[in-house]
DNA sequence: GGAATAGTGTCTCTGAGACATTATGAA
DNA sequence: TTCATAATGTCTCAGAGACACTATTCC
């Protein structure tokens, strides 16, 4: 046994903690097309004083994560997620310079295409936080602000964003109530990055259940009026316990193994 | 605020844990075809004492997540992964009747055809210990009888497993070094629960480039012998951390507009 | 009518599954 | 030779993409 640092044997555990990635769609005023957003808080405290990071805190002794999720989701934008799911638990030793943490971290996608270029951003237009801000999740120049190791976390929750929409239906929740089929395909061109035929769209889409024609058609356009639709399936806004639907995505790189040598003491197990 | 429940203020926070769900490839004696197992740790103590539950512990303060659950591994088994990824973190308010347990949760995959009927199991020979067995993965009487909500956790694994072999060259990481085709085979038919057309498997197999056929043929067969492929592609044995995202996405759809409530008390971003 | 988008029809290509056929070694 | 499995070939069908074509509205 190695005894050498006593002052190791002696660290408090590692604290818990939950933060939340929030997309919403958001017209973008140099495109001139949506593009996703995401809400980061300042810091006000060292580390990282000062830098961008992702909304969290710990977690409440009587809060499930998921309430946790939800909670600094409102705290942070007013708004309530239409859809919020696990993403991944970051445990590095070195994520924060000070105490280590461990962060469950979810994320979640939001409706609002609100006002508030600099400001307050979607939905936001009762909120004026200044340590609140809207960016767009894909600017270079904001990933590599953020602190901590935020930037991986938001890379790994657009790539899961990508992957979920594929084959999911994930385009309604960041919509309103009732769209068009044109208002889906740019969903999905968004977050994809690429274009999408609009007939084979049309034709896959209408080929899923839960998108009902209504007779209504979304009036003021320059020209032909389109149909409205509506999302029949479930709506309930977070999905609780480990995704179980749908396929898969992808597989997970690797990135390295560490393996103990020998095994020392017997497992240990009083914990679940 | 609400101050009525002083002790509830007082509640230590909640304990975290690593816990390790391990499969492996066996020949199941009842059906003669192979099958899914896992090893399980009978509780010594209160709570679920006796019952049979996942190898895990406490993290150490030095220990990355993935260290710890594959030292928990190795402490049970005396096995190194072939594949190991973080599963999920469970964190409900209930998992555990006495102090609050946040878990979270790999899986891994191991060789080892091994001896050891009743006992160790594969790979097992050199431990004896009578608190770790080997189950079957998917009897229905084992999951009933696990501790915790172990249950839920190992079926959620089985799901994740079944996802991830659908289109991932994970079969190998039960097998050996050599192989044949019809032992991939195998490793889909127990995995995925279904017979697979020989032919189609094989010509999809050989059209993946990861797998190269060797000039080596396993002998001692009662019929025509059949030609032996290796893995050529990553074998680290761990697949740890969150996958790295490819593409970059681009913006633009919709109109529609929701407005949120109110905002409560502000966002405290004092951890990562 | 012209412009622009909504919406439909149709062709091809590809991959999965079903299944027939040939090859090869052991008993 | 017979048997069982290895290995290959062929057919069909369904879904995705490419793309031509029609429909409807505003200007």
């Amino acid at each position: 046994m190695d005894y050498a640092n006593v002052a190791e044997r002696r660290e408090q555990p590692p604290a818990l903690a939950v933060s939340t990635v929030i997309f919403a769609l958001r017209e973008d005023g140099n495109v001139g097309r949506k593009t996703l957003w995401l809400p980061l808080v300042r810091r006000t405290r060292e580390p990282f004083k000062g830098r961008w990071a992702l909304p969290g805190g710990p977690l409440g002794a009587r809060q499930s994560l998921q309430d946790a999720a939800a909670a600094n989701l409102l705290a942070t934008t007013g708004l309530v997620p239409q859809y919020l799911e696990q993403l991944y638990a970051f445990g590095g030793l070195d994520r924060s310079p000070s105490r280590r943490v461990v962060s469950i971290v979810y994320w979640a996608l939001v409706r609002g295409d609100g006002p508030a270029p600099g400001g307050a951003g979607p939905g936001g237009a009762l909120r004026e936080d200044p340590n609140v801000a809207w960016y767009r999740a894909e600017d270079p120049a904001v990933l590599a602000d953020l602190a901590f190791d935020h930037r991986q976390i938001v890379e790994y929750a657009l790539w899961r964003l990508r992957n979920k929409v594929e084959y999911g239906s994930i385009a309604h929740r960041l919509l309103g109530e009732r769209f068009t089929l044109a208002q889906v395909r740019e969903v999905y061109e968004a977050v994809l990055g690429r274009a999408l035929d609009p007939a084979n769209f049309r034709r896959q889409l209408r080929g899923t259940p839960d998108i009902e024609a209504t007779d209504e058609f979304l009036q003021g356009g320059k020209h032909r009026p389109p149909r409205l639709y509506r999302y029949t399936g479930d709506t309930t806004p977070a999905a609780t316990g480990p995704p179980l639907p749908q396929h898969p995505a992808q597989a997970a790189p690797p990135r390295q193994a560490s393996h103990p040598e020998h095994h020392p003491a017997l497992h240990e197990t009083d914990t679940p």
